[in-house]
DNA sequence: CATTGGACCTGACCGC
DNA sequence: TGCGGTCAGGTCCAAT
């Protein structure tokens, strides 16, 4: 599922939820979610500690406890769920018992999704290759220039590209490039002062408008207590294809940018040398 | 170094 | 119904 406003829906979810509960019980019932430390040692080092702050660092989901932080990052299926321990739905790789309310089962199909509990410099060292946080203040075409600088890759690519930007994804890539009118194949480092800093503002208002909407509940993302996501109602070009661009009418096109599917508009997304 | 292609998984969907 | 191919909100690693 999720992208930066996914993550950030299912984060407000938990900080409501589950900030200052204490763990009593973890389920490992998939050994591969578990990165850091071993299964046994994951399980014992959270049992006892409370959630002090829900915090979200690009697609990264960081509950903060006592010393260090359970991360969890869902990759292209992860769910979180809030609902009893004892009531776990298909696909369900780990629950996370609390000493009252809901437990938090992480449930994930194709199973790339990850968990780690890890030490503060863990955790740094986990997120330090990260870019910047794109709806933090600074974030705009001169942070995405520097980045770029030189660059002959495709600038969706590169917009997907976690050191370039946290939390961009496919959907959003989509959005932002058609709302700045930018062809997804356009070289980033040809890209003038003045075009990126319309791009790092259709990523703000792409983003910001996909958290007010609680995220694209398009394959498999919803909210922690199962409810949908509305921006897929919103989407200008993702998913769309053969619709009429709303901006200009002209059918929106499907092609493939670095091997993942992309959807512009062909009149307001031209090639430009 | 920068860039690309395949791997990692499972399930849904479409055409034959 | 069954089979094969394609596709899916992501990231990592090996090969150019």
């Amino acid at each position: 599922m999720p992208e930066l406003p996914e993550v950030e829906t299912i984060r407000r979810d938990l900080a409501a939820a589950i900030v200052g509960r204490r763990v009593v019980r973890t389920e490992v019932r998939d050994a591969s979610l578990v990165h850091a430390p071993s299964v046994a040692g994951f399980g014992r080092g959270l049992r006892g500690k409370a959630v002090q702050r829900a915090d979200r660092r690009g697609k990264y989901l960081l509950l903060h406890l006592d010393d260090g932080a359970l991360v969890l990052h869902l990759m292209m299926s992860g769910r979180i769920f809030l609902r009893p321990a004892d009531d776990p739905v298909g696909h369900t790789r780990l629950v996370v018992e609390f000493d009252e309310g809901p437990a938090l089962h992480f449930v994930d199909v194709r199973r790339f999704g990850r968990a780690w509990l890890l030490p503060p410099p863990g955790v740094d060292a986990l997120l330090a290759d990260l870019g910047p946080e794109p709806l933090e203040p600074g974030f705009d075409g001169r942070v995405l220039q520097a980045a770029v600088g030189g660059r002959r890759r495709a600038i969706k690519p590169t917009l997907l590209d976690q050191r370039i930007v946290a939390g961009v994804g496919n959907i959003y890539a989509d959005e932002a490039l058609w709302l700045a009118r930018i062809h997804p194949d356009t070289p980033a480092g040809s890209l003038s002062l003045r075009r990126l800093n319309n791009l790092a503002r259709a990523i703000v208002t792409t983003l910001r408008a996909g958290i007010e909407y609680d995220g694209t509940s398009f394959l498999t993302h919803v909210g922690s207590r199962g409810e949908r996501g509305r921006y897929q109602e919103r989407l200008n070009v993702f998913q769309r294809t053969g619709e009429p661009c709303p901006r200009c009418g002209r059918a929106i096109e499907r092609l493939v940018v670095g091997q993942r599917g992309t959807h512009i508009c062909p009149r307001c997304q031209r090639r430009r040398g």
